[in-house]
DNA sequence: CTGTTAGCGCCTTCAA
DNA sequence: TTGAAGGCGCTAACAG
């Protein structure tokens, strides 16, 4: 059976046993090489790497993960990779744990909180050191998963929630009052909304809804909305922006879900020949690196994406081992006055 | 010291033998009924299957791979999750894997090949089924772990050079190449180029290369250049026209490295009040959606990104087991006429 | 500074 | 259809 099994794997198998052999000394001795850990004198050291480098050998994390009970692996469950937001939430990430040897694992739920649970289980799976997920929304049992487990889990983008462990992101109800003020504050009286799916994009709608607060408090409201069924693109932003003027022309601002929705404001009415901001202003959120490009700059909310994984990582790593009670990071927006609004 | 250990962790552990023991059968027909292998009496599974919900039993997969020799891990490596492309290979990654019970573990390497060996020594621990990298360049070393670690290897994007295993991609020098002749045949003549680091982007290279052959098989050449020292911008492909024009106003088709820089010269033209096509046309190259929802429609060529990740996760699960000598697929780029070329 | 002893939680192989 | 025995490759907790 041996045999057997020797003729499966051609590759002859590196393993710690095998360097240790090899090098005259124990298992232990080179597994503490290899981690850095503990002391050991330099002579051991170089004739043990002399022959980890001839052999080629590399640790096997799953054994070592095992056997200390811990891995490496931080999970990442984001709703998708089609929104230019999480790829830049997962630079900060990716940024926030380089030099440290943890390796991100990252699934992609499509906005559905039941491929979330299911997610959240596979991960698990995996006994990661913590977990990273964007928003604060999850079924009954990923969130009591994700309580029972006790390693940190750090909830992104929305902090209008208690969390779990850790939050970091901002109050999107209240960058949409923000914005209301804002545009208030500059003129602007008759509102048209134009936006995407509220269903997946659940802080889309916080911020339509403390625009509104905004609005009611000054004695507005928005007077026409534009939306579309599915997800937020350019070219939606641009037909929604068409749309929007058909049914009312007395519209003098458009507050857009976010800045991919706006940036087709602003192409529809370069091409159209409508005024930006004189016949209409536009209003974006995220404050994309884009909107500094267009031939005026965009009008927009900074959300600091890349800021919240960075963050995110880092709150995690100044205590791996233990909660230390509900912590909510807030990163803040800011108003780019920009030149559409 | 058992003591010890019981009260570190106070979740009371869920594992195997626990469930085998509530539910009065042996260990392995808990695994068997977990992994939908073997023959299970229903009367049994279903038992079995009661324990497991009332503990919330998450089997271990490190104890699981570490058994049985084969993890369900897919190790990725891309240079950037800055440059929009690959977050698109990255979907079609998750795209291709959605319903295997495949776990993607991506890693960046900010177009730095030691820094892609580490990561590739860093993945390889976690004794993946299979590795996605972003090109052909390796460090010897990492070519050489690479191919002994007899997993399939797919390299994406490029198909220029004979694969370890799986390349799956297009051909950037060709598609340079028509870039050039399609130009060429709609009557320019003087042709300028703006692009970034090539350094860093080969295939952006290999594109110039293959633009400059059409030219000079044509008796033409690329009259001017304004290159950029770091990555590709919409703002810098705005800056670098202007400088492009500055430099020599007899160009009449400026041919960008790829779709941000070319999207930045559209701007460009628009806020300087220069005739895109009449005065200046614009050719870029990846047919982002964004340049479809220009006010005039990017002429571009397309490069199938999505696709790339998705068919290369394919190619691996036909045979997830076996190489099969070096695979070559071409995903093939098409030209999006448009109105700015 | 180095080694010994015992597992980690699961799966493979073989036997019933 | 089920089970028993043994080990995957590594590390924790001690002891020298």
């Amino acid at each position: 059976m041996k045999e057997r099994r020797r003729l499966a794997d051609h590759k002859s198998k590196v393993t710690l046993s095998e360097v240790a052999r090899l090098a005259n000394v124990s298992e232990i001795t080179v597994s503490r090489i290899m981690r850095n850990k503990g002391p050991i004198s330099e002579v051991t050291r170089q004739r043990v790497m002399a022959v980890v480098n001839k052999l080629g050998y590399v640790p096997n994390r799953i054994a070592g993960s095992l056997a200390s009970a811990r891995s490496n692996i931080i999970g990442v469950a984001i709703p998708s990779l089609s929104n230019i937001v999480f790829p830049e939430v997962l630079r900060g990430i990716h940024a926030g744990l380089k030099g440290t040897d943890f390796q991100p694992v990252v699934g992609v739920t499509d906005y559905d909180l039941d491929a979330e649970e299911a997610l959240i289980r596979s991960l698990m799976a995996w006994k990661p050191a913590a977990m990273i997920l964007a928003g604060s929304d999850h079924t009954g049992s990923a969130q009591q998963i994700l309580v029972q487990s006790g390693i940190r889990i750090a909830e992104l983008m929305d902090i209008d929630v208690e969390p779990i462990d850790i939050a970091v992101g901002l109050s999107h109800r209240s960058a949409g009052y923000d914005s209301g003020r804002h545009l208030i504050e500059r003129g602007y009286r008759r509102f048209g909304y134009i936006g995407h799916n509220w269903r997946d994009d659940r802080r889309a709608k916080l911020r339509y809804d403390g625009l509104c607060q905004a609005l009611s408090e000054a004695g507005l409201q928005v007077v026409a909305h534009s939306m579309v069924e599915g997800a937020s693109s350019t070219l939606a932003g641009r037909a929604m922006t068409a749309n929007l003027l058909a049914n009312d022309p007395t519209v003098d601002v458009a507050v857009y879900s976010n800045d991919d929705m706006a940036i087709g404001g602003v192409f529809h009415c370069l091409s159209a020949g409508i005024a930006i901001r004189e016949r209409l202003a536009i209003f974006g959120f995220n404050g994309l690196e884009l909107g500094d490009a267009l031939p005026m700059v965009l009008s927009t909310m900074r959300s600091n994406r890349f800021l919240i994984g960075k963050i995110a990582v880092e709150k995690i790593m100044e205590n791996l081992a233990h909660r230390s009670g509900p912590c909510v990071v807030d990163t803040g927006y800011e108003i780019i006055a920009g030149e559409t609004a």
